[in-house]
DNA sequence: CTGAAAGCGCTAACAA
DNA sequence: TTGTTAGCGCTTTCAG
């Protein structure tokens, strides 16, 4: 017979067991400064009356300011790591709301000094948390010992260094990302010979930051389609002219493959040679989203794409990280790995 | 040389604009009972101190209640509608927060008297919105116009009517999930012919409530691949044992058949018929990520899965009704049609 | 048409 | 260890 099931507020909780506000917000917040028994009375008025704390009133009362530093590689218009910083804006202009403030610190992927710069200046600043991607291993290693000293909590986006005292990875699994690759580029034909495209900067062995991706699409291979050739083409990103050369080359000596791939987010730079040279039976498959990357899919150039929210993955890391900061809820997951999407022309005007 | 810039708060409007805080809420939110003169120097001093209200105060203060009804389908355990009512549920707590209540009003799909029932005890409570679906598409054009009259506005969420006064539509493009149903099905190979399962409830003229996404996935092949001949088996989702002699006695005549779809999303009905008769030639392909249709995909029986965030799109469309009710915030696209995800085995494991 | 003032539910400083 | 109290920024009466 309750006529209004009207959503209780702290001051029912103090009335109901008996204390002050002031102490209900303490145990509820976990401030200390109160005994084991009002905590418990506390908890099961808390209890009984179905009580969690008003969001907005708590916001609007704190006046504690957080900060969120986020370490990723600058980049070019029209480059992935855009699509991320984008992301960490708009989950900036959401945590805005809740006193934490999003800095980025934009390094340069080809100098290791230009990070370390910017892990002094990150630590200069004091964040309350920093959220980081790992392309330089050995120096983000290093940097998480100084942050686990220095105990400011630190998650990683996009990849990672695994054993690190991180408390959240957001991304995808690369290694499966490579699978997929491999299987939407021969779809369960047997197929014989197939061309991976691959970028000449990552010949060496400076390490391909997606070896990983690369290692499952060529284990696909190696476990389905054993019999397969895969021939390999490097091409120069800074020297895009050459690339058409570099492909009529060996595609004058291999006319029959007829199934081209890159395991990195530059698939757009073949486009060029496809539209000179069109195929209606070839197969191309390429990862990432990218401004380029979607032209060239819906020009009918590159078959499939294999992506994820990357906006979406960045909004959300600076929600999680908000909320740890703040309500100190530890995400579900560790490690938070994001859905693949599969990309085709045919689905294509929706996603955004 | 500013030293902080604190965040500009209604009370440095009113300063700026020498007047009264209530005056400048009454100015903000169109509340009448302002003169034009105070109006332009509140908008001036606004527009100066780049001033925004604080939505958290907002709330707090705020002590008017909406309420959003949901007219949609019953259903049973693992079925379409469950996925849909679990995210208005996400969205009802989310909104929950901004004193909009919102009570779910389940009608039978197969029962026009039930639906009518809901749209009366729904009028009776004047609610802010309704959020429906379109199955009885009559019945529903009849409920818009009384919505109309009554200044009630209304959404579509799954399906609609077009032409109506609805200020939303949330969902997808069902013609476009046929044709990309019929692209996976095939895979640009010269199919020779298909079978298309379909629901016996939907062989008269009823109507299929699938009807455009049919269409979607007859066009593609009329177009695509006219000579492919495609077949059709009704079957009785009612008397499951009947499914698979039903199955078998097609397949004795058409052996040569190795491409099943259906347009509905009950794909999962003719699981057991393709477990007991495996083939791993054969290719299916689905529709929806129900918890039957997962484990068939997972359990390699379907292929493809053509599905999209149907937790998320029902969340979102309480989140943009809200919007709407609060801030008078209208939908960025009157028709938000959902990305079309396309789900395999291979990038199953984080879909949620 | 305008201003004053009492809250909304919670936090945090201060007193006890 | 606890209670008291002054706000946080905004909305909403209620007098003028």
């Amino acid at each position: 017979m309750h006529e209004e099931k009207s959503i209780p507020t702290i001051f029912d909780i103090a009335r109901e067991a008996g204390v002050s506000r002031g102490t209900v917000d303490r145990v509820i917040h976990n401030r200390g400064r109160f005994s084991e028994d009002t905590a418990s009375k506390v908890h099961s008025a808390i209890k009984k009356l179905g009580y969690s704390v008003n969001p907005n009133a708590a916001v609007l009362a704190s006046r504690k300011k957080y900060s969120i530093a986020c370490l990723i590689p600058d980049f070019k218009k029209g480059e992935y790591w855009e699509l991320i910083q984008q992301g960490l804006r708009a989950g900036a202009a959401g945590a805005r709301q809740y006193n934490v403030d999003v800095k980025i610190f934009p390094y340069d992927q080809t100098d290791i000094e230009s990070f370390r710069r910017c892990c002094a200046s990150i630590l200069s600043e004091k964040p309350s948390g920093i959220l980081m991607n790992a392309v330089f291993r050995d120096e983000v290693t290093k940097f998480s010992k100084v942050l686990d000293g220095a105990r400011i909590p630190y998650a990683f986006i996009d990849n990672k260094v695994d054993g690190l005292g991180n408390f959240l990875y957001i991304g995808i699994d690369p290694y499966k990302s490579g699978q997929l690759g491999a299987f939407l580029l021969t779809a369960r034909k047997a197929v014989e010979s197939i061309l991976l495209i691959r970028i000449i900067r990552d010949k060496g062995n400076q390490g391909d930051p997606n070896e990983t991706r690369r290692r499952g699409f060529l284990d696909y291979f190696a476990k389905e389609l054993p019999a397969c050739t895969i021939h390999t083409v490097f091409i120069n990103p800074n020297d895009t002219g050459s690339i058409t050369a570099e492909l009529e080359s060996f595609f004058r000596e291999h006319p029959h493959v007829r199934h081209i791939a890159t395991t990195n987010s530059r698939i757009h730079l073949i486009a060029p040679y496809l539209e000179q040279h069109p195929d209606p039976e070839r197969i191309v498959v390429g990862f990432d989203d990218t401004e380029k990357n979607l032209a060239a899919l819906k020009a009918g150039q590159v078959e499939y794409l294999v992506t994820h929210r990357i906006h979406e993955q960045a909004r959300l890391s600076i929600e999680m990280f908000a909320d740890f900061l703040i309500r100190k809820i530890e995400p579900a997951r560790r490690n938070h790995y994001v859905h693949l999407d599969i990309l085709h022309r045919m689905n294509l005007d929706d996603y955004s």
